[in-house]
DNA sequence: AGAATAGTGTCTATGAGACAGTATAAA
DNA sequence: TTTATACTGTCTCATAGACACTATTCT
């Protein structure tokens, strides 16, 4: 840090913005709000707001997350089992990236079970689920005629690529994807998840033997469920572990 | 991002603060320059400074390693050798981690070949090396008569270990550490480099056969050094491949 | 000659991936 | 019975790690 004086020094806002990630029906999803007004006014983005004069950036992100989507958010030094995941990502200051203002934006990344249906709270005009296979779409691709055709507001489609590729990362070396199920969950729903995330598909026979193999992974729960059909499935809850030795390895591209 | 009132949010100072990481003498070292002013005048901290109205935060952490250093970094996306790999690391924005104000601190984290001497330039009233371990050392080691006993300023500390962890996780699945080397280096340079971030040491028949047998990783230049004293050595250049498949693997704990 | 570093060959244990085959449920 | 999922066993290939051995320099 350098000699300044402290009362001359440009002014930045900060926010925090939130790429909130789940997997429903197979894909990998994100969470995106209808802005209310301009600029781009109309279009989706990345939920996020302000930070405020006496809150650290982690306290502004649980909360704005809360606000959204009335998820708990646990600190990644004491995870327990029923909330989400949450970390920061990266920050985003480029002096064009918003037109009224410079605006620092501080990104955290968000991994959640599947959720009933977003709720619409706080400043936000409207919520959704959308996939990130819709959201980071080229425009060269095939024209859709619904409402996600357009881009991200701002930046946030390049902030949502950076989540993305980190969460998939992420799921290789830790034992984060299991912040994506419910507390009890089957090792078929496990595997479901990595390939919904990586957009492969995994060998079951072999995958069960490795999460299974891989000690503090995964806990029996000792109960079992058919919710999937077919045999009744051993249910499992997260295991102590966060790092996985050795890593889940994402097949060749 | 949510509607909001732009002429009415907190104010925020933004800075940039740099963990600029080499190898000297088999040891990891930081680039730490010491404080003119209160508060913590007199004690050591990182390299850093605001970030102007007009410029990204990256363009603000190449000039402060300009300033600092002399260095020229390299964009990631572009890399070219001789040049120092700069990347974003992580954003700290507690209340209270400037008694002043409220300030964020984007840090940046840059590997560096070895300099002849950091030049104090800048603002700067004094820059040296040290080696991580002294910087990091907890204050219930053994007492330590020199000057470098002070812990770092601010939450500097904590931001130089995440630097830390950060390099030392990312040599492992990428070409990174010739970062650390010369233009030109042998495969024993690039070995004591891997040993001095990591603190193990390596079997130099296995990292030989390793290195030299990941496609991209090292590119010979044709010529041969006997530096290192023994039998010369081949030179390399870094290759093109930025990810190492399969990656470098450290020792267990 | 002895020491130091560079580089190659070889063996073994481990794990990833392919895939046969069995177990237990619902339709 | 068919189908779907869960789970176990076994084979093969690649690679990490251990370490013997050779090569080439300096002192």
């Amino acid at each position: 840090m350098s000699p300044y004086d402290p009362s001359a020094f440009p002014p930045f806002a900060v926010t925090v913005d939130l790429v909130v990630l789940t997997v429903r029906r197979h894909a990998l999803c994100a969470l995106v709000v209808r802005r209310g007004e301009s600029p781009f006014q109309g279009r989706w983005a990345l939920p996020g707001g302000f930070v405020r004069a006496d809150e650290s950036l982690a306290a502004a992100a649980a909360r704005e997350l809360a606000e959204e989507t009335g998820l708990c958010a646990h600190d990644p030094a004491a995870p327990q089992s029923g909330a989400a995941h949450l970390e920061q990502l990266a920050t985003y200051g480029d002096p064009e990236r918003d037109p009224r203002m410079r605006v620092v934006s501080v990104a955290h990344l968000v991994l959640a079970p599947d959720l009933p249906a977003p709720r619409a709270g706080g400043d936000a005009n409207g919520a959704r689920w959308a996939t990130v296979e819709d959201l980071l779409a080229q425009d060269g691709g095939p024209v859709r005629e619904d409402e996600l055709a357009a881009p991200l507001a701002f930046d946030h489609a390049r902030i949502l690529a950076d989540g993305v590729e980190r969460a998939r990362s992420k799921i290789e070396y830790s034992s984060l994807a299991t912040a994506f199920c419910p507390p009890e969950f089957t090792v078929g729903e496990l595997r479901r998840v990595y390939e919904a995330v990586w957009g492969v598909a995994l060998d079951p026979r072999n995958f069960h033997r490795k999460v299974t193999g891989t000690p503090g992974f995964l806990v029996p729960s000792g109960g079992t469920t058919t919710r999937q059909g077919g045999r009744p499935a051993q249910l499992f809850r997260a295991g102590g572990a966060t790092v996985l030795n050795p890593p889940m390895l994402r097949p060749e591209v």
